[in-house]
DNA sequence: TAAAAGTCTATCGATATTATAGACATATTT
DNA sequence: AAATATGTCTATAATATCGATAGACTTTTA
């Protein structure tokens, strides 16, 4: 499960990498589009930038965008920023690693070995998407909605 | 992530598939072998009876036991079983899904399409995996760790 | 220098999780 | 049938986290 704060950066983010031209856009103009408490979306823009995925510009004309190409952004690096490790148990963390106190041995805990399965299996797939992906997918959805392939308008 | 409540039931679990005569186990044991609260842990047993992973009996020479071979008893079946659905947003849920009341249009919603694939991919990793496992790769890692193979003693 | 924009800090309430306690019911052995 | 060992249920408390909001502050550009 990802947090509802994530789940708005990435609606953000996809609205930032439709947003064709270059132009910066306004924190409020996001907010209101996507519906995303206008203070709560503050605070994901600033750990987003913080986190080096977007650039700001403060003063007239400014705002938000995207600081790479949209197929350059991974979720995983957006998921971490907000959500931090997506490790399945606080022991399998990447940064910051908390052993659990009830197991005497980490290295032959089953569970914790299985466990290990599953957050690869996450990171990977986290790792292969972008938000280019999250994108395109809602345009093809549209497109298969509307019973025309996208590319024959 | 998973609960500490999955983590717990995954432990329980694992100690009652290595448990190997099929005599049932105790809650106490079981407690103060996996170090897990006698009290939470008897609620934790009760949902995994409840969902038809395990078995009990009362009164004397009564305990736990597994309701199936190990092998047959995935991940997937546990995690469903304490934490639900593991559906990374409400949306995506299989049983009673919440739509998120900013999306306009649930189907095209690009961060849910995207999510889809990592729910599908965390799915098919739990799905793949049993208790068996789990009691195998903890053995795997303690024989390793002595140095010599398992089957070599 | 004023207006428009982003930044920071503090705080609140709701909810879920983890944990505990104790009364109650059931089954086995003698 | 009694005694004992065992599981079951309900309520509650402590804690942590998340989502959200408010307001003062700083920076930039026209």
């Amino acid at each position: 499960m990802i947090s509802r704060k994530t789940k708005y950066a990435l609606q953000a983010l996809g609205c930032l990498a439709e947003h064709a031209s270059g132009e910066p856009m306004l924190i409020a103009d996001l907010a209101e589009r996507e519906r995303i408490p206008r203070k709560y979306l503050e605070a994901i823009l600033v750990a987003l930038r913080k986190g080096g995925v977007l650039t700001s510009r403060a003063g007239r004309g400014g705002g938000y965008q995207l600081a790479a190409p949209a197929g350059e952004i991974t979720l995983a690096r957006v998921v971490a920023i907000l959500d931090g490790d997506i490790a399945p148990l606080p022991c399998l963390a990447d940064t910051n690693p908390v052993r659990c106190d009830e197991c005497a041995d980490l290295d032959t805990c089953g569970t914790r070995l299985v466990m290990l399965e599953v957050k690869r299996t996450v990171s990977a797939t986290l790792d292969g998407l972008t938000l280019a992906d999250l994108v395109e997918r809602a345009r093809d959805a549209r497109a298969r909605r509307r019973g025309t392939p996208d590319f024959s308008i």
